[in-house]
DNA sequence: TAAATTTGTTAGACTAGCCTAACTTTACTT
DNA sequence: AAGTAAAGTTAGGCTAGTCTAACAAATTTA
């Protein structure tokens, strides 16, 4: 079993991606080099990172899985505070910060069936499914996606009460299917369908919805913006 | 901020009572009584504890009030595992333990509000309300209930699966409200009321329900059995 | 390529929380 | 009232995780 240090490190490390350093890590951390230096070695003895005296650091396979089930836990946590108890976008990450470290299988899978399975956080960040995958994604704004598409809210821009309070009328909430039916030339309206309901929105409102497109090839590399 | 480890002495001291001393609170906690008498004096230097040396063990004003706080987001905790996750009556303790710890007042205020605020936890144990009141109980089986009393289902005491589902099937769950219309003395069926619909039930269906009645005046004190 | 800068490592120290072993106080028994 | 047993305390030591200060390697820059 892995402290909730030991854990922490390991997200970081995913996070930070294959090429991170000591100063790196220690200053996403919030810690001292010298503190990551005695980490790193005792992650290396129970094989979870790969690591050589002045090399670049990353995570062996097995640590690498371990990482993704934080990860996966941290946002169906997050997922679940704001769909379930009215957490805001904003609120949500520090109390996951806490909740990712609960050790109960049973608990990740309820949870995970009780959200209905969700695929994205609401940062609009891909949650890990269980096996530990996670498909590379491309998100955009609903305002950017083509006439024709299908695709899934993954997050909003605008975390104001009149934005969300027009968000819920129009029937959308994270993880629902959108369907684009029109964008006209003249004001740039679009019409989109949801769960059958047909509206009409404007463009301010499109640019600050999220989506991810169903009908276009998957591309792209992961940014480094705020994690999790 | 109090460390867990800090929390789950004050808790322990709430479930022993005032006149706990250092072997026993060091058995109860699994510890060795020298770790006691460390984190005892740290805990008289945060004012949480009344303690002197060989002299008994009590929480001050604060310290209790901090124990009750985790009490409370341990059966609720609890009750939301029970209810909402379809754990059992025996898997929740473990879960809640690790959770109880988490800090977020929105987070308990959100739970509290999610389950309806609860009274019992599936354990059949009170929940202190957000002031930290905790009514004293006195629990009996619905057998032992008298004829024309109103009562409400605090536990079971049989987690089999054929019990459970017999219980599902009089429309009963932990926090309902339940009138006994009558007690048969030829085989001692009784005639029950739950959400307006009647049940005819078997001594052994009523010796595994527990409850508390509305209608007694409460008096009796705690006891020491399992705790939480 | 040599100096300067950045990056990474090591040694030594500290705290929280635990331990064992030895000791002291209090409580119980005869 | 002694003597023994039980309960409680202290000293010293350990690990995890952090730090500072000094040092070493690698990289950048002139
Ligand atoms: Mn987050
Ligand atoms: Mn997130
Ligand atoms: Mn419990
Ligand atoms: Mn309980």
């Amino acid at each position: 079993m892995l402290s909730q240090t030991e854990e922490n490190y390991l997200k970081s490390l995913f996070h930070l991606g294959d090429e991170a350093g000591t100063n790196e890590l220690a200053v996403f951390l919030g810690v001292k080099p010298a503190s990551v230096n005695d980490m790193l070695k005792k992650l290396k003895e129970k094989k979870l990172v790969n690591y050589e005296k002045y090399g670049k650091i990353s995570l062996t396979g097995e640590g690498r899985k371990k990482a993704i089930e934080i990860v996966r836990k941290h946002r169906l946590w997050e997922t679940f505070l704001y769909e379930k108890f009215a957490f805001t976008w904003d609120e949500v990450h520090e109390v996951a910060e806490q909740l990712e470290h609960i050790q109960s299988a049973k608990l990740v899978d309820k949870l995970d069936e009780f959200l209905n399975f969700p695929a994205y956080d609401p940062h609009g960040d891909v949650i890990p499914n269980a096996k530990g995958e996670m498909p590379e994604v491309h998100k955009k704004t609903l305002f950017e996606e083509e006439v024709g598409h299908n695709c899934t809210m993954v997050a909003v821009k605008d975390n104001s009460a009149p934005f969300l309070q027009y968000v819920t009328q129009v029937g959308l909430s994270i993880n629902n299917k959108i369907k684009v039916l029109a964008r006209h030339d003249y004001d740039q309206q679009m019409e989109i369908e949801v769960n059958g309901k047909v509206s009409s929105i404007s463009p301010r409102f499109a640019k600050n919805i999220v989506i991810v497109c169903n009908d276009c090839a998957k591309k792209k590399k992961a940014g480094k913006g705020r994690n999790n």
